[in-house]
DNA sequence: GTCTATACCAGGATAGAC
DNA sequence: GTCTATCCTGGTATAGAC
């Protein structure tokens, strides 16, 4: 937090993206160094090992992901209308969730640091998702029947899911059906009087 | 295909334990011969490598995979039943899904032939839910304005995504909650007129 | 058809110079 | 604070005996 572009910035950025493309496991210190232009000394010196520098880095995207959730669901607009925009939120969906990706590794499950840092972040934005969908009840958008904690699992799982049938195709267009499926049924849940 | 409990088998097995636990990269060919109780030497005479030998044993989990979902999508009661079923399907959640699991794993994806495999995995799975939305509106049980192909992938992101969040949750709670409120959804969908 | 021995390369961490 | 040299381990594949 000191300032930008230090050789300790530069690690944790070339150690998010590698996170993202090759997963925790498949990355190796080497190949951070490379893309950070460093040498092993500044590895080891600000971070106690590859473990160590993951986490502060998972830490940054989560913190990035979870700020760029919630200017989508805490926006303008009825419950609906959030929970659509963030579903259809334009999204690189073939690199899939920096995040979810890692619950495929077994070595962040394994890492009691990382794993909770994975765990966490799922969590607040569940709380984001949540809120957003008991307004939507609260206020009698939705059905009175609509159970909050279901739909906001529901909704994440379709995008999280939505990744993994994109990435299994090569092609970003299940992804896209999955979300687009998604809203359709959200804006059946709605009590046709109101709206 | 001769006959089961040969060396051949036995690798395949433990090959199939192997990448539904650790996944591709992750697993070893010493890892799988230990399991296995076979030696170097089998492996290199049954299969080129151990991308061959992972295909194979990939192949085998689809099957066994398609094979599930085929009997619960197949089975009797209206199309809504059928999917509910599906979705509310006993899983050994927190394992993950043995195909889906795949697409995290970069060496997967980079390598033709198991890429593939994963690919027309999905692409059977989303076949045999689409025939069952597509029966669903045919026969006005829903509403004649649901896409069955965005539907389809819709179902089948929400058991992807499900398995991701109980992944990070460490319970599959999470899980439980996506399909419910997906079939809670579904419901939405009927034409009560209809039912 | 299966085994063991071996080769070669890469991962992750440490030591010590500058 | 950063570099290079070094260490040890394990991954993947091959060779050749049985």
């Amino acid at each position: 937090m000191t300032g930008a572009g230090s050789t300790r910035d530069h690690l944790i950025e070339s150690t998010q993206e590698l996170l993202w493309e090759r997963g925790y496991a498949a990355t190796s210190p080497r190949a951070i160094l490379d893309r950070a232009g460093a040498g092993q000394g500044s590895m080891y010196h600000h971070f106690r090992g590859k473990e160590d520098l993951a986490a502060a880095a998972m830490a940054a995207t989560a913190q990035q992901l979870l700020a760029r959730a919630e200017a989508a669901l805490t926006g303008e607009g009825s419950a609906f209308e959030r929970l659509a925009g963030y579903l259809l939120r334009q999204r690189e969906v073939l690199r899939g969730c920096p995040v979810g990706r890692m619950t495929g590794d077994a070595d962040v499950l394994e890492s009691a640091v990382l794993r909770r840092l994975v765990a966490t972040t799922f969590d607040s934005l569940r709380a984001h998702v949540d809120a957003v969908v008991r307004a939507g009840v609260r206020d009698g958008e939705f059905d009175s029947a609509v159970d909050p904690a279901e739909l906001a699992d529901t909704v994440l799982a379709v995008v999280q899911g939505g990744y993994v049938l994109a990435r299994a195709a090569g092609d970003p267009a299940p992804f896209d059906r999955a979300v687009r499926g998604a809203v359709a049924m959200l804006d059946h849940l709605r009590r046709k009087d109101t709206v």
